[in-house]
DNA sequence: AAAAAACCAACTAAATTAGTAGGTTTTTAT
DNA sequence: ATAAAAACCTACTAATTTAGTTGGTTTTTT
């Protein structure tokens, strides 16, 4: 599993642009002072963003990035998959074939808690994030967390 | 996060002993031929999980390795934990200084997610490994799911 | 005495990550 | 028209981490 400062920075980032692209379109150059992140590091990883559809751009001065859907319906799993992290855990990229084309004996393990991972953040939007800044999983855990160990 | 080859060997290497090392000591030579894992790494790893007296050592011929507990009372967190592949995936380790001594706008998120892959793993015993070769969240998860979904 | 094993320290190759450098193209405002 | 602001693009680099290697020593059994 990846999840490096690559993925909280496009996080962060689109976190950003949900907050102040409301009304015009953000620059890099306001996001990289903002969160302290290298423009040009930004600039690489808003390709990839855009690539994915997940921003518009609008070039020349007064330009930016805007979210290319609203933030409640962008999740937090399609950012981190963008820029390449993938959440998956296991060694065989849950192909199976770990251990002499069969599952290994902790295939099962890994591919469940890949599994687990990737819908936690496929649960998350952009718009659960600006609602609570970030503290999302308070929200249904109690519960969840109840059920799990009685 | 780092979840890598790492912490996958040392689980899989401490499945094999819950599995092989009933009757005798386990060697690193027999898990390094089982598991397809260097003996060397091996012995790294093992020297960690050791410290952390998860395993017992035999020395001398016929020696190995054995758990130091129950196979029921080890958890797949602890074996991560051992050698030093840390579960968390906050940028700040979990201190919450991570913009200019504050948490960031996307702390919660982080430290949300680590708790639940914390727990997740926390919640795994090597003898639930045995019993069904690793297919244990399948268990508990419908009733999960559904109620997040709802 | 020989062999099997744990135990130990230092080194190395490969991969990955984060970041830098040095541009070009597009578009707006003057 | 020109200058400036911004996206867009490619290649490079430094630092870190990982996985693995090398070459031992010590302990214990046969």
């Amino acid at each position: 599993m990846k999840l490096t400062t690559r993925g909280r920075y496009a996080v962060t980032a689109m976190l950003d642009l949900a907050i102040h692209g409301e009304m015009q379109p953000v620059s890099l150059a306001d996001i990289s002072k903002r969160q302290e992140i290298s423009l040009s590091y930004l600039e690489q990883l808003f390709a990839k963003l855009r690539r994915e559809a997940l921003v518009d751009s609008v070039r020349g001065p007064g330009g930016g990035y805007r979210l290319a859907h609203d933030s409640e319906a962008i999740f937090v799993a399609q950012i981190i998959d963008a820029v390449d992290e993938s959440v998956d855990v296991t060694n065989c990229q849950g192909k199976g074939n770990c251990h002499h084309g069969e599952v290994c004996l902790t295939h099962h393990l890994w591919q469940d808690l890949s599994d687990r991972i990737h819908g936690f953040l496929s649960g998350i939007s952009l718009a659960d994030l600006v609602d609570n800044r970030g503290r999302v999983a308070a929200r249904g855990s109690d519960t969840v967390q109840k059920l799990i160990l009685q």
